[in-house]
DNA sequence: CTTCTTTTACCTGATATCAGGTAAAAAAAA
DNA sequence: TTTTTTTTACCTGATATCAGGTAAAAGAAG
């Protein structure tokens, strides 16, 4: 059986070096090229697909937003998300909206062949430097960032379930004071300005859970 | 090479049931069992391992702790998770905080040695059940959750920088009326109580960026 | 046993949010 | 072209947050 793919990338040059890469495995057919994403989901109504390489960092319509839309009516399309450079968050949304794998655009030759059989293989694939980037932030991000003490953590739960200070009060048998003084000393301690970017730092950062 | 590995799982007859498993595998040896995350991070310092097995529910440190906590003194050692049931989420918390993979405990013998060499051999593996998990609120969650507004995103996005309705007014050339009522509208639209709760549910569900 | 961190608690004033209402122009969809 | 949705804008009052200060008791770490 020949895979039916397609590439889509706003750079015709990219294009047409993965093309050539793909031209040497004999059971994967180039059956179109794309530089955006709009044409691309006209395509794949009249015509089978069954595999996608898509850059992410496409005009009009991301690569996130693209997978999406397209799992959503033809979840058995593989669909392998790439990019120059990369970063965690990313990677991570791709794969939430139902991308098969990620590979940066500086893998090997092997490295690409290597995720395209085992994403059509039913794997979830990421490139050697993309595995780094997942799972790295440990050494880097983390270390420098304070922990929020446990009652911090748990003045912080609650505001993002919306509840406010008296509520939190009643629900920790706490004086609304002590509370007050809580929330401040976490959002001085990460230089946040108000409850809501610190909620968006806090869950960005896996820092909640 | 024979891989030294420990299972660290709270009921004991799960231990024994996955330690009747790998035994046939004759590259896995197991060299320890546990029912604590704190008893096998004081095990790591003295002894060589390879291999870590562990349940993401534990008492006193979760699965995801303490996989973070290993990574970060141990980034050799090949972890993967486990779980009766589970979630996105937690799944992928568990792969941004340095887990090689993760496996229903319901997978099949062939599943988890899959898994298990696939992961030893450098690859994030997730089992069947846990892929389809990870992939499908796409039919559930998204479809039945109203999408922002372009104008309600920017407002969103400006919300999580921690900006005020003044300076969201001034950085879209709005008036602060008309911020007022875009942040009211979108509140009103997710039954959320305040910007914290509404922050917290955007992130959560993929819905901004 | 001393030191540092965490948790608890109080006071005040300026500013911001939240909830209720209304409404018209602009854009998109039918 | 008509209808619906989106974007824009205004008014008011109650409640909440934010920022500044202080400080004692409890627990953890050295």
């Amino acid at each position: 059986m020949r895979y039916r793919t397609v590439i889509v990338d706003d750079h015709p040059i990219v294009i047409s070096g993965i093309a050539g890469l793909l031209t040497d495995l004999n059971n994967i057919e180039i059956v179109k090229k794309f530089e955006s994403g709009i044409a691309l989901l006209d395509y794949i109504e009249d015509h089978h697909v069954d595999l996608i390489l898509m850059d992410i960092f496409l005009p009009v319509i991301n690569g996130v937003d693209l997978c999406k839309t397209i799992k959503q009516k033809h979840p058995k399309i593989v669909i392998i998300g790439m990019s120059s450079q990369s970063e965690r968050s990313l990677v991570m949304q791709f794969i939430q909206n139902g991308g098969n794998g990620y590979i940066l655009k500086n893998a090997s030759f092997d490295e690409f062949k290597d995720c395209i059989y085992k994403a059509i293989d039913g794997e979830i694939v990421f490139s050697e430097e993309v595995k780094t980037i997942i799972s790295q932030p440990l050494s880097e991000d983390l270390e420098r960032i304070p922990a929020l003490s446990r009652r911090e953590r748990d003045i912080a739960l609650l505001l993002s379930q919306g509840k406010s200070t008296q509520e939190i009060a009643d629900d920790l048998f706490l004086s609304f004071l002590t509370v007050q003084t809580h929330r401040r000393n976490i959002l001085q301690k990460y230089k946040m300005k108000n409850v809501a970017e610190l909620i968006a730092f806090l869950l960005k950062n896996n820092m909640m859970n």
